[in-house]
DNA sequence: TTGATGGGCCTTTTT
DNA sequence: GGCCCATCAA
């Protein structure tokens, strides 16, 4: 491409602009002037600094198809960054959309971490890799530094792996390599953290593998030792088009600086005040120094916010006034009227979660005179994930459909990396990793003891572990049941593994065929424990995954980037997720519990980053906020349990900040003005300590705050909550003594009906209250085809 | 070598 | 309260 032909392309603009004038594209209607300013300023650096809710990714999306529409980029030479593979998604389905076309044609959409791995590729060899390095996940990280500690003989209980895994990553997070880490660093790590860090890159490149901040590190690292295939890249992509750019960390800010040294025409939207991953190596100086950094910048807000009533935005927007250093924004709503933000206190976590509950089924009949909601409308945003089980279990108890985002996602599940290990064997025998996870699983006598045998040979001779093992084997190093075992299992990779080097081969039929003959499915299939059945059918849920991929390589690869799940079901079901997770999504009633000081803001960010800390956490509650469209609804708790201990609470000082004018205070159903003798003492707790820590509570500043504030309304429990509709078939369906079986709980006996409500003493769980069409029978669970 | 038992830890948040 | 790990008996 030389430069005549951009020059040409400008000339283009022009004219295209005048055209395009008299008749409007579909993609800009609609569009108010902020917006489409954002959208038509194509040429140079574009900071779009977009609050919540006010439409950005409808701005970005039209930029790209306005860009096409223009002819200014062909699809592939426009580079679209996003965090999340879910954002990705989103902007190609709306790209799409817009265009009315496919956009297969756009292969630089995607996350920074996958589009690193294309170009690492490409250009494996110049940081010592090959182009089909193994993308380690972060078990397989940690497994991997406790290897590494131990050859240093550190004590790893006192230097755990994780921490060194934490370190590591913060200093991939900030570009540095071994050598590159900064003396003042030195003593991390017990003096060592340099020093393991550069043996823990060696053992990588020996094992053809990097991790998730390597694919970053890397790039950056061939960026700037190879200007040639840097300006491959800049030549390439000459628009460049960033999310959430607030989140963006030293080693990403120096890739997009880096990239778009040519051109110049590189976008960034966020919104400072939404950024919540500093502790991940996020820097907010990026966004806030943007304008340095591309100098003659453009800067445009959108500041119309299109999703919350003007309560909610106010009450945000008075919480994040509090935050020092913003780049500031004035977010507005046309939207009059609507619901204050409520506030409501409760004795503890249980009574916040059984409110909670109670609520959203409320709103779901429409009974507060709002809604109704169906429950998919309604989300509850925790801190921390923790707090979601008091959720669950209040939610199976009452029979609320709900659905957790965000849990132990799908390929980071045991079985599937098990699975996943097999496959690994047979595409790359030599994959010591995954050699070491699955030797003995499912058992094959092969303890420590046989493993180091293995080891110890691994290295004498320079070879894999599956040579090891074949060496082993041969000179009867390890015998009997064992040996046999090992036996049999190197003979299966090979042929395994012989298996995948025949082009067009079945690899479904070989993937089904690599967990039969390893004995893998069998040994859940042995398994009596109630994650079984689910184990079981998750691996055949990944035997399926398998269907969209050519062979097992091409889906090995592609999964170590793709970690979500998204089993969209379509049942109507409340979601608990994380504030974290929430970022970019919005729902019409929004619950946030748990605002108590130590909990939210959280002790250790305080501890750990100070003010800085604390103001993150503020973001955080302003993002919470900022996902209700038309109900917010902040709760606390006076006592709660925290690592199986009560411990009383003391509310957010988040909720002092925000201006009463926007805040009605409900209060808890059984305190208003009846004393505290409303709430029964729970089991184990004497009346003395009862009495004593009530009292900590509600004479506390917060607690007296907010019953100042109470006014006059107040609110019972919700109306109809004590007319429980009973189904009769369920009702007769169990009596005391049944055995039956329970999807989370597993086995249990019951001990006690009453309506529908079932008392059970299961197995493993112990006492619950279960709503009975949770449970089956436990014959029929025997009998149930998993 | 394996499975059971108990002690110590912990809980942010994620590509 | 639950997970991971080390220890111990079979």
């Amino acid at each position: 491409m030389s430069s005549s032909d951009e020059f040409d392309a400008f000339e283009g603009l022009s004219l295209s602009a005048r055209a395009m004038a008299a008749r409007p594209a579909p993609y800009l209607e609609g569009l108010n002037p902020a917006q489409r300013e954002a959208v038509e300023a194509l040429d140079g650096p574009v900071l779009m600094l977009a609050g919540a809710g006010t439409g950005k990714t409808r701005a970005l999306t039209a930029r790209i198809a306005h860009l096409l529409a223009r002819g200014l980029a062909r699809p592939n030479e426009i580079l679209a960054v996003t965090f999340t593979n879910k954002a990705a998604r989103e902007m190609k389905e709306r790209v799409g959309r817009l265009t009315g076309g496919t956009v297969e044609g756009m292969p630089w959409m995607g996350t920074f971490h996958s589009i690193s791995v294309k170009i690492l590729r490409r250009h494996a060899e110049l940081v010592g890799l090959k182009s089909n390095f193994t993308i380690l996940d972060t078990d397989d990280q940690i497994r991997l530094l406790k290897q590494v500690i131990a050859a240093a003989n550190i004590d790893e209980k006192r230097w755990p792996a994780r921490q060194l895994a934490g370190l590591i990553d913060h200093w991939k997070n900030r570009a540095w390599g071994p050598e590159q880490v900064p003396s003042a660093e030195a003593s991390a790590f017990n003096h060592m953290g340099t020093e393991l860090y550069a043996a823990y890159q060696a053992r990588l490149l020996t094992l053809n593998a990097c991790d998730f901040g390597d694919l970053l590190l890397h790039v950056v690292t061939i960026f700037q030792k190879h200007p040639d295939v840097l300006e491959q890249y800049q030549r390439w992509f000459r628009y460049i088009l960033v999310d959430e750019y607030q989140d963006t960390n030293v080693a990403q800010y120096l890739w997009l600086r880096l990239l778009a040294a040519k051109h110049k025409n590189i976008c960034c939207v966020g919104d400072d005040d939404q950024s919540i991953y500093g502790w991940r190596g996020a820097e907010v100086g990026n966004i806030l120094r943007f304008e340095k950094d591309f100098p003659g910048a453009k800067v445009i807000r959108l500041e119309q916010n299109y999703r919350s009533g003007e309560h909610i935005l106010a009450a945000a927007s008075g919480l994040i006034a509090a935050n020092a250093g913003r780049l500031g924004k004035t977010l507005w709503t046309e939207a009059e009227g609507g619901e204050k933000v409520r506030l409501i206190g409760h004795w503890d976590g249980d009574e916040e979660a059984r409110w909670i509950g109670e609520e959203a089924e409320a709103l779901q009949r429409g009974t507060r005179g709002l809604g109704p909601f169906r429950l998919t409308q309604q989300a509850i945003l925790v801190r921390a994930s923790h707090q979601m089980r008091a959720f669950e279990d209040r939610f199976l108890t009452i029979g609320l459909p709900y659905r957790v985002v965000g849990g132990p996602r799908f390929y980071e599940r045991l079985e599937i990396r098990d699975a996943m290990a097999y496959f690994r064997l047979a595409v790359s025998p030599a994959d010591d990793l995954a050699f070491e996870r699955i030797v003995n699983t499912p058992k094959r006598g092969l303890g420590d003891k046989a493993q180091q045998v293995i080891q110890r040979q691994a290295r004498e001779d320079g070879v894999s572990l599956l040579e090891g093992a074949r060496y082993v084997v041969a000179s009867g190093q390890i015998g009997g049941k064992g040996g046999a075992q090992l036996r049999l299992l190197v003979e299966q990779i090979d042929r395994w593994h012989k298996e995948t080097a025949a082009p067009g081969y079945d690899h479904i039929r070989l993937a089904e065929t690599i967990l039969d003959e390893s004995g893998y499915t069998e040994m859940w299939q042995n398994d009596k424990t109630p994650e079984a059945p689910g184990r079981l059918e998750n691996l055949k849920e990944l035997v399926k995954a398998l269907e969209s991929f050519e062979n097992l390589q091409g889906f090995l690869e592609h999964v170590s980037l793709i970690m979500d799940n998204d089993s969209e079901d379509a049942e109507d079901k409340i979601t608990i997720m994380t504030l974290h997770a929430a970022k970019g999504l919005e729902f019409p009633v929004v619950f946030l519990p748990g605002w108590e000081d130590g909990l939210f803001p959280s002790q250790r960010s305080m501890d750990e980053s100070g003010l800085r800390g604390l103001e993150e956490e503020r973001r955080l509650a302003y993002v919470g906020i900022t996902r209700a469209e038309e109900l917010c609804t902040i709760s606390f708790a006076g006592n709660r349990r925290v690592y199986g201990q009560w411990q009383s609470q003391l509310p957010s000082r988040f909720i002092d900040e925000l201006p009463a004018s926007h805040v009605e205070v409900l209060t808890p159903p059984g305190l208003y003005g009846g004393g505290f003798g409303a709430a029964a003492p729970r089991a184990g707790e004497s009346a003395m300590e009862d009495r004593a820590t009530r009292a900590d509570v509600y004479n506390s500043p917060g607690w007296k705050r907010m019953q100042d504030r109470a006014g006059h309304r107040s609110i019972s429990q919700p109306r109809d909550s004590r007319n429980q509709i009973i189904d009769l078939e369920a009702v007769s369906a169990f009596t005391e003594g049944d055995r039956v079986f329970h999807k989370k709980f597993g086995y249990g006996t019951v001990e006690a009906t009453e309506g529908d409500k079932l008392e059970i003493a299961f197995d493993k769980a112990g006492v619950k209250h279960v709503v009975s069409s949770f449970v089956v029978a436990a014959e029929t669970a025997d009998d149930v085809p998993f």
